[in-house]
DNA sequence: TCTTGTTAGATTGTCGACAATCTGATTGTC
DNA sequence: GACAATCAGATTGTCGACAATCTAACAAGA
């Protein structure tokens, strides 16, 4: 027997490419929500037929980034108001799930994953790197859901973060400011750190409600904006 | 302007009705966790071609039914004890969050829906058809998911609800005997159209807590059992 | 006997072409 | 000018065939 523990090989079809490419443009709001997805131009752009591509994109539509109308096309979802509200409020309801699932799990791995993200986090927000540091704030957050020993908890998480995800980026897109540099994080962290897992819980709650009023506010302004085509 | 609200007409395309098949196959049972699904077998069973078939089963690898390894095949998922575990607890969770939000917007319309749907239950349970039976209780055990008016709570219960029906059908397979005959849903309904929303939540986690035990016991009995090929 | 290399068969992944459907412009009619 | 019918172009849905990969059976050698 080995003593290393190997990680399974990466899907190397087409398809699982073409899925990380597609969800990646979109997440990272280089895709404007409403906007068609023309198979035949975006397959030729990857040198791929349109059979692996439309598979893709089926799975996307599952995952709920895409939405599809027969004969009419595949689209980024539109985001209202109302479904970023939707979103966090069960978001809020999640969190408060995880934390009291992980509490009793908390070992010296799970703190030292907390600070590697911790650090990850304060990292993207030295380098001004707006885009990761979305998406390392959404991995700190993520680390109670994965620790919470719940795979549909961490399933539905992370469907919820995929939506969240984009529209953080399209908010910071939004915005021409850079995002604010001071560390919203550290009581946070702290508190997953302690003992009093009530208090973990209300500021989770309270933590997430911060951006959520930012992000709420600006997805009211462009209620109804016209969709962009190709 | 007409005062006929018109529903969506159906998809009319084969992707979505193999979809549609497959889902109805897995769900009530008549096909085995594990099984492999063979594509130009099924694809020549249903005349079709593997391309609508491949797209088909994409969507379901995402709606969490099937799972796939590439070059190997696609497969019904596999059923644990923890997964039946995870998703109960998961559901706790979000029958209370939906309860919260029906409550204030319970009005006549929905009284009768809910009334309709005990109904139907009702009457499965005469007919002692258990799979429409398994069918009618998730249907009137959804209606506050529906209600809750929160389109990401609904999706969510929906995925987790596929599941279930997959498990209970299994539970219900293996047990030759009838299901019990009496109305256990009487309390739940009537705690619904009361006045005290935490003994409806404190019921609701009561309830489902009872059919849990019991499929629980029969996923453990069945662990580690060697899946089936085609 | 155990291990390794080879091979044939079956199955999945991908491709290019054709059919069905939609959209928008054009034409003809009143 | 308004409106319905027609048509061309573009796009999506589906098909059949080929390429890549896996599995299991078999043979060869230590």
């Amino acid at each position: 027997m080995s003593k290393v523990d190997f990680s399974p090989i990466a899907d190397t079809t087409r398809r699982a490419e073409i899925v990380a490419l597609l969800r990646r443009a979109i997440l990272t709001g280089q895709m404007e929500p409403g906007q068609k997805l023309n198979e035949l131009r975006i397959s030729e752009q990857m040198r791929v037929s349109r059979a692996p591509l439309r598979e893709a994109m089926r799975e996307l539509v599952q995952e709920g980034i895409l939405t599809s109308i027969p004969y009419a096309g595949t689209f980024v979802i539109n985001v209202t108001a109302k479904d970023i509200d939707d979103a966090y409020s069960l978001n809020k309801v999640l969190d408060e799930f995880a934390i009291e699932r992980t509490w009793p799990l908390r070992d010296q791995r799970f703190f030292s994953e907390l600070e590697r993200r911790h650090e990850a986090v304060k990292q993207a927000t030295r380098d001004i790197d707006t885009t990761r540091q979305i998406e390392t704030a959404l991995q700190l957050h993520g680390l109670i859901h994965e620790w919470a020993d719940n795979s549909v908890l961490l399933e539905t998480w992370q469907r919820l973060t995929s939506r969240l995800q984009m529209y953080f980026a399209l908010h910071q897109q939004a915005r021409k400011e850079a995002v604010p540099a001071e560390d919203v994080h550290e009581t946070y962290v702290a508190l997953l750190k302690g003992t009093d897992m009530r208090a973990a819980q209300r500021h989770a709650r309270e933590h997430i409600d911060l951006d959520f009023e930012e992000l709420l506010a600006y997805a009211r302004g462009l209620e109804q904006r016209p969709s962009k085509g190709a």
